[in-house]
DNA sequence: GTGAAAGCGCTAACAA
DNA sequence: TTGTTAGCGCTTTCAC
């Protein structure tokens, strides 16, 4: 394999002049860039990525940190990330924690071994402490880690809001919102409190639904549903992420309960799997794209060093279905 | 930051005896191996993986080139993958080709870079070229890139079988078969040329609807859907891919058509797709995580340049469902 | 415009 | 056991 010795040899230059002429940086001949890139291609020539990034100290990749990408949310944010990152000529290494014990803290100590240029970092933590004096920037999506790593998130308060907006406007008198897991925090959970209590305000019952830890198969959404259904049979709203959403919308079938008329659903997230039946899932849909485009731009300026004065936060929209 | 030298300063060694001791080879006394930990720890020390790699000749790394993420069966896929290089001490580096103007020729690129070790191939290539004159180790997922390029994929042949016997089995007569633009060939095809002949070698009558180009979003599935239903409303039985099959399952209740009574639906792959709703599909299962392993474990052997004579196929089982 | 030389931070052969 | 030395393959400063 050529190295740029070779390539400076056969064109009978230096090997720093073969580096400008790749880099397309200073001043070079005509004829001496000629020759260079003559002497490339003859060799067959490829730089080494892995001795750049020890020379300039970087390596032009970004690391992301999801809990899994089988659910749809993750599936989409992760795929639209690396799109961004793509876009910046920035590579993506990808973790999921899931699964898998330990996984984290590893990644993190890539980050620390510099592996990566910075991380963008979407699980929920089992172990804040990992964070706290790590000097490598990061960008947490939708996540809180600490006081001093900011967070790219869709504002969910405006959410929240929202989301009662429209069950008020639906006439909705006992709504029922599935919440997930509460021992573990995490921003989304405050479209919960905000709709809960503007529903209250104007006189509308609300109840939670917790989901049990560790609960993200489809059965276990079922699971929820059917709790749901049996517990508060006289709730007419019905709010929740994507997927519990979806499995209400099942169970209210399988029980004669009719969606809109006598029930109304709303999603959030706003993936593709409330559009995967034959009744569209109305929701609040997160930007997944734009919030993936701002985290990449904001980890890359961070690794830049780069004023960005720009906000953290995008607002949701409302996705239209059949279900409200 | 601390470099070795600075942890062999400290430690009154050698830079090769930190070395030594952090890659716990050869042999040091007890003595020195603490001298130098408490000087690693005194300087938060943390080696510089990319000097590393640059002296190693090796990253450690393993790129994966896929469609996309959103697509629940390359979901599966990839969190599988991922999971496995983990597991080997690898990282990956994740590239989606879908909606990616040549993406696809940017990562090779990378691979030739050497910022790979070697890579797994799962896209549809739209260059196959690119694969020809390429020195570096890759392993096809389920695709054909060209004869010196093997495949981890699943026994599509047994699939068809498979899929043929279930659907003969429950006494179907007229059969559809869902299958992807035929403008690009995937081995997956095989299974429809397969169950195909099988059903037509027993008298039943099989027709092919085929999807249009480019179509991957459930509103394609519903809409091939509903023309399969006008098109050939004596079906009595339907194979395709997860989705399609799934959006045949919602037509055919909006159309009142009783499922698994009077219309049988077999779906092929068997992600998380077929068990969400309140009619679990009845699947023939490709084997996501083994097939993942085992890509895994062909590719290090081939960056190791290992002997590894075991076979690149694995076989589809059946998934209990309430469609068939 | 171009080349010589030092440096990025680690590993490994060989000598001591 | 441990240290010396020479790479790994590129970038960049600074003479010329």
């Amino acid at each position: 394999m050529a190295r740029i010795k070779d390539v400076a040899r056969e064109a009978g230059v230096a090997a720093s002049t073969v580096s400008l002429v790749m880099n397309k940086k200073g001043y070079v001949s005509e004829a001496t860039r000629a020759k260079v890139e003559a002497a490339m291609k003859k060799l067959n020539y490829v730089p080494s990525e892995v001795a750049r990034n020890l020379s300039l100290n970087r390596t032009n990749t970004i690391g992301v940190i999801m809990p899994s990408l089988s659910h749809p949310f993750f599936g989409e944010v992760v795929e639209a990330l690396e799109a961004a990152l793509y876009e910046q000529n920035y590579k993506m290494m990808l973790c999921c924690t899931q699964h898998k014990e330990n996984s984290e803290r590893t990644f993190v100590e890539m980050l620390r071994r510099r592996t990566m240029d910075g991380i963008i970092m979407g699980a929920h933590s089992l172990d804040v402490a990992l964070y706290d004096d790590l000097k490598q920037p990061i960008v947490a999506f939708d996540r809180y880690l600490n006081d001093n790593i900011p967070i790219v998130h869709c504002d969910h308060h405006q959410g929240g809001q929202l989301a009662a907006q429209i069950l008020l406007s639906q006439g909705c008198r006992q709504v029922v919102e599935i919440v997930g897991y509460q021992g573990v925090s995490t921003p989304a959970n405050e479209y919960h409190w905000v709709a809960a209590d503007r529903l209250r305000r104007h006189g509308v019952q609300v109840e939670m639904l917790e989901m049990p830890w560790n609960a993200f198969s489809y059965r276990d959404f079922m699971a929820s549903a059917r709790e749901l259904f049996q517990k508060y049979p006289e709730a007419d709203g019905i709010l929740g992420a994507d997927l519990s959403v979806s499995a209400c919308l099942n169970v209210a079938a399988e029980m004669g309960r009719r969606v809109p008329e006598d029930l109304k659903l709303l999603a959030y997230d706003g993936t593709a799997a409330t559009r995967m039946g034959l009744q569209p899932i109305t929701a609040i849909r997160q930007p997944i794209e734009e919030l993936a485009q701002l985290a990449v731009k904001k980890i890359i300026n961070l690794v830049n060093e780069e004023q960005d004065d720009s906000p953290w936060v995008l607002p949701p929209s409302l996705l239209a279905g059949k279900t409200c």
